[in-house]
DNA sequence: TTCACATATGTAAGCCCTTACATTTGCTAT
DNA sequence: ATAGCAAATGTAAGGGCTTACATATGTGAA
């Protein structure tokens, strides 16, 4: 069943059954009537890859993921797919895994599919040079690129990211504030959001003048073993490291350190404080509920995808866009004393 | 950049290249290597759609997935897609949400597309009828549509499910078999997979004389809304139903449960019984850690890729498989006093 | 050397659309 | 009635690939 078959039943030619099918505006009432009733009394759909072949695109945007089954990124999958959706886009999902040459390859594919642009999502690679360089600069060279909570300035590449460097920083003035001295900073993660959480936290103790190498602490363990997370600080805790206070750069690093202060008897927040990152599920599930930080993903995203549409129809658009969070306070962390 | 401008560097015909990028095997060694110096040094990458129009295929799957943030579904997306990229095979995403128009939508999307095969992951709609006949039918008489954790007996439609109904039927024989006698049943899906663990709950408890419809109750509220799901229970226990074990479909209803329980000053497990399912990341998050039954998700997939795969091969495959589950025990449930 | 045959390569006809350009139709203004 | 113009429709040329079939090249046996 082709456009051939639908132009002879309805007595008109190729032409104006593709005109038609496009809504290009020179077909009569009548005719383009007629028309739709064939297609729709044979039930003709038209071939995608033909007309991808005349207008050289197929609606679809590539998305790169690194890992989808982590909730966070998980998320950001669906509200990047759902807009994009609803923008009259379709997407290529790639889980490229945290292997660089299966980044690369991925990359390689997605440009083979011709989609319209693509979107890398938990980019924890941007900075491996070779990668950066000689890849994503060459896509972009094609199509433009969306980086969401990562930066790169090559022309075409656009960057939606989220204040981290802030949020890190707010956390970690308020729980100093509130009295914990020997905060540790827990994280697992070297993207570029993790990078700018690191300096927040930086930034502040040193304002503070508690900065200690030794509380800062990189987890290099699986992102979902709570179990090997608590282990991590327990072992701490033992090689004589003391702190009252995490700062991490993840809600289930955060419960990892909910679980240590449990198994050290600490009463939380009074002899403990913790706080977390995202605002995930995670955070209302544990007890007590995890103050954590909202970073507005569903807003990221949506901006994401207004940008990229905005660029993809030939409009200028900002090369960077910065949103910032907030800390939502719930049972982790102390209440400053207000003196009144 | 074209097959032609490959093959006039190259100094060959474009069949001879096109031979080479496809592992031809009437090509000479020597013009083999000659062509494939010239596609990498002009860095030519083929038309995919060109190409899909001369296969009519595109080696793309069509996942449809009704909501990829919620934790199991995502990672149901996540091994699905990779064990397809890893046969070759890309994976267009269509969350479709939980509207049937929606659904309808997407599949006839998927059709346009020329995927090869659709996957439905999580659905829980497989049972209205329209849906079923009309659709999912219709998409079988193309292609070869998988059905993950649902059942339906229409050709060319093939099911991988997990054995949730004797699942279930163990969890509850074994918390009676414990000593709880009112055991509450907490779920929020309707699904396929729903019904069996409802059914396998309800097989256990008649078999134990134990069963009582005032004990079956359905959570309506949002999937994530760990606050109001122990509402719920709470507002149960006001109204005099009285449970001190909770079977849910799903961790995070356990892990209301265990809210409540600790609400109510229940000792876990003394006094109070829970059990998730999916063994997901929540079960080892709180405290205690929740038993849980895991459906062995990553085995499912792998299993429904193998047969989609030989399928689409022209082999003969399997209808239906089932896999049993496993019943992982940890803190919220009592051990069996074992009578020495 | 020559023939028969296998192997390597080339030619050209699709695959199903879109769209520039050509042609026809249907009006309005004269 | 007719020129002139806009709107509707048609014709045909790609778009980049695959592949059946035709042709050329190379091999070993007679």
């Amino acid at each position: 069943m082709t456009i051939y078959d639908v132009s002879e039943k309805a007595g008109v030619s190729i032409a104006t059954v593709s005109r038609v099918l496009n809504g290009s505006k020179n077909v009569s009432e009548k005719t383009r009537t007629k028309v739709l009733d064939t297609i729709r009394q044979c039930g003709y759909t038209p071939n995608a890859f033909a007309r991808g072949l005349g207008l050289n695109t197929m609606n679809t945007i590539g998305i790169l993921c690194a890992d989808s089954s982590d909730p966070y990124l998980a998320k950001a999958v669906y509200y990047i797919e759902r807009k994009l959706r609803a923008n009259g886009y379709d997407s290529l999902l790639c889980c490229t895994g945290y292997e660089l040459d299966d980044k690369i390859s991925s990359i390689r594919l997605l440009l083979t599919k011709k989609v319209d642009g693509i979107i890398l999502v938990g980019s924890n690679f941007i900075y491996e040079k070779d990668f950066e360089n000689k890849y994503i600069s060459d896509a972009a060279a094609r199509i433009p690129v969306m980086l969401l909570n990562a930066v790169l300035d090559v022309p075409n590449v656009y960057s939606i990211v989220s204040d981290d460097f802030t949020s890190m920083y707010q956390a970690a003035l308020e729980m100093t504030e509130n009295g914990v001295r020997d905060v540790l900073y827990f994280y697992n993660s070297t993207s570029y959001s993790g990078k700018k959480k690191l300096e927040g936290y930086r930034a502040a103790m040193a304002e503070k003048e508690l900065l200690s190498e030794a509380l800062i602490q990189y987890f290099p363990g699986s992102h979902e073993d709570v179990h090997a997370m608590t282990k991590h600080l327990m072992t701490l805790n033992r090689q004589g490291l003391r702190f009252h206070g995490v700062l991490a750069s993840d809600d289930i690093l955060a419960l990892a350190a909910v679980k240590f202060a449990k198994e050290m008897h600490y009463r939380i927040p009074e002899d403990f404080s913790v706080s977390g990152y995202n605002n995930s599920m995670l955070a209302t599930c544990c007890d007590p509920e995890l103050t954590s930080i909202d970073n507005k993903l569903e807003t990221l995203c949506q901006h994401l995808i207004t940008i990229l549409v905005g660029v993809l129809a030939g409009n200028e658009m900002p090369k960077k866009t910065v949103f910032s969070g907030e800390i939502i306070k719930r049972g982790t962390t102390r209440r400053p004393c207000r003196i009144t």
